[in-house]
DNA sequence: AGTTTTAACGCAATCGATACCGCAATCTGT
DNA sequence: ACAGATTGCGGTATCGATTGCGTTAAAACT
């Protein structure tokens, strides 16, 4: 491979000049004259002469590149993310590796561990698996960046962006609420996930403000996929009292509520609230559509790069790390709304946004 | 940066040893006895030894990444193309670096040229725009192997996988045609692109078998995105005659579509016949249903992915380049049936597959 | 016993680019 | 006109790991 790669000291040999006046002229130091300069980089056009990257990243001790550690890269809040990675990285002259976990702790662990010498900056939505934090210490070592995003840990260090799970969980609860929902189930993952415990914080919150009582049953920590949403949705509708609405923190959680719901013939909105922690413009499509959110993805990934890209710039003379937190919006749609005996002007009222915009059709991000 | 990392020279130090023993103690060579591998790598792990990836890379001419060049990081299909990547890329120790062009020429030429000394070798779906490919000759020059997948071209050398554009097209206007469908119109890009003209060609082999003569008013390449499927929409419907159905070639054209067809209050399926090239899970979980494709956008990644990395560690003994083509199933959905008169059960066989699965609720990719 | 084989390790070159230092030749100032 | 400053370039070490070759000592062989 590689082998007809031509290198500076042809380009020197080719000229009857040193390889670090090659070098030097091909990046203009002033050193050089611009007879000289102009004559080499005229050699080095001739001769096809591209430098040699890695190389140069052993030289200069660095790469251009970060790291990004994901769960998993099929979903819609996953993809906004990577594209405000991308969009910031790219401007900013980094390339981006992207590897993903399927929610494996051990395929996490060889993924951080793999790219800690090859990325200038590590940024990270960890497993829901992982407990343990380990393979972040060569990070803290070798003073590499590492940003969390989303699902974040207090022991690893580093910049955290996230978003305000807990008041965004208890805005739509207590929308559920106000809709006349009077017992509301919440499915969810395990609440090592600091996401998951604010979520149910969030929850607990919205039904003790608004006088409900908490029943243990209604909370169901089975996971954030699809399967494990099922299963917690049927755990749910196999109660005594069954509940008549769901939040579900995750979009597959929402579908396969929404999926189960429509196969067991309830009427969505009347006979179950349905509201999510969602942001895929999907919801919207449905009908009848589910509420949920407007999460900034995409912001929360251009973020993340700045921030990385940043401390790798200033090597991290700037000590202190920051906390940035996203606001969501809520979108309220009929999943949430009761609808029988309404003419369509009040129900248009109930609901500030309606449907699907232009925007999340086209995946504006 | 990399500050504190410890090197073999370091290990060689504190040992009184050499540095080439320490490097083959670590590589298990025979030369080495056993009792100063097993010393040499104690003592590694008490420093705190890790390989310096880079160091390494210059030395064996290879990086172990390849590169990934995609128009978007969005939509399902080239989600589930890059999930195909990552899983054999895992497997075969690689990493992958995604570059996206957002269907810009320009930018793709940056990505592909810079790309070209950091990866041992390329995937790549071209962008809407790029009708010149100078910028592949970097890695013929350097034999690096390049893997275009579903938008391919000639001047681009290497590995082709790609799908029967073609006769799925044609399978798509046929199931239009039979559904009672008399004029039909397509909404595509501009026929440079391989895909385009493929089923464009389906399309028009299909009306010409089936007695329909073709219009070229019916035909619209205005371009695969969500606004120009729009634009080329609104188009067909100031025709003196409407069509009555509409072969939407992109997941987008499909949704702006289907948005602008209900904003218009025409009735999908009795006014407006739907077909897609498409396999987003989304199309099965409207109302009505988009017919559409199951694209093995999984299967596509995961081979080219084979073919790449094969390519690399055969260091292209094997000369000739191979195309490989996919096949795709037809999802037949209420979008493209008549229901107007019909029960049920006459709807239902008309459907052979219908509305969603379980599995592409789940993004089973 | 003398020679050959083998085991076990060190030396130094290499991968390609960068940068510190040094050294001429030219230029500046008085 | 001569000391000092500047311009322009070359030599060489360096980044960290790998590897061909050489070397030494012990083991094996005739």
């Amino acid at each position: 491979m590689k082998k007809n790669q031509t290198t500076i000291y042809d380009i020197a040999n080719a000229m009857g000049v040193s390889a670090s006046t090659v070098s030097r002229a091909l990046r203009n130091h002033q050193d050089i004259s611009e007879e000289v300069t102009a004559n080499v980089k005229k050699m080095a056009k001739k001769m096809n002469y591209k430098t040699n990257i890695i190389a140069k990243n052993l030289k200069e001790r660095r790469t251009k590149v970060i790291g990004i550690v994901i769960p998993e890269v099929l979903h819609h809040f996953s993809m906004s993310v990577l594209n405000g990675i991308e969009e910031v990285a790219f401007r900013k002259g980094f390339h981006i590796i992207v590897a993903k976990t399927n929610e494996s702790y051990s395929r996490e662990v060889m993924h951080v561990e793999s790219l800690a010498g090859l990325v200038d900056g590590l940024i990270i939505c960890i497993s829901q698996e992982t407990k343990k934090f380990d393979h972040f210490k060569t990070y803290k070592q070798l003073d590499i960046p590492v940003v969390s995003f989303e699902r974040v840990a207090d022991k690893v260090a580093g910049h955290k962006v996230l978003m305000n799970d807990e008041a965004t969980s208890f805005t739509l609860v207590e929308h559920l609420i106000k809709s006349g929902f009077k017992r509301i189930g919440i499915i969810t993952g395990g609440d090592h996930l600091n996401i998951c415990k604010s979520r149910i914080k969030g929850y607990m919150n919205a039904l003790q403000t608004f006088g409900t009582e908490i029943d243990e049953n209604l909370i169901i920590k089975s996971g954030m996929s699809y399967q494990e949403g099922r299963v917690g949705f049927q755990k749910l509708m196999s109660l005594g009292i069954k509940p008549d609405a769901i939040f579900a923190t995750s979009d597959q959680i929402a579908l396969a509520v929404y999926s189960e719901a429509k196969r067991m013939g309830l009427q969505i909105g009347n006979d179950l609230g349905i509201a999510a922690f969602s942001c895929d413009p999907l919801l919207g499509l449905l009908e009848p559509a589910i509420t949920g959110l407007n999460l900034k993805g995409f912001e929360m990934g251009s973020m993340s790069a700045q921030l990385c890209i940043s401390d790798i710039e200033n090597e991290n003379k700037n000590l202190k790390t920051r906390t940035e937190t996203l606001s969501n919006e809520m979108i309220i749609r009929k999943s949430s709304i009761k609808s029988i005996g309404l003419d369509n002007d009040k129900l248009n009222e109930l609901m500030n946004k309606n449907k699907f915009t232009e925007e999340n059709l086209v995946y504006i991000y």
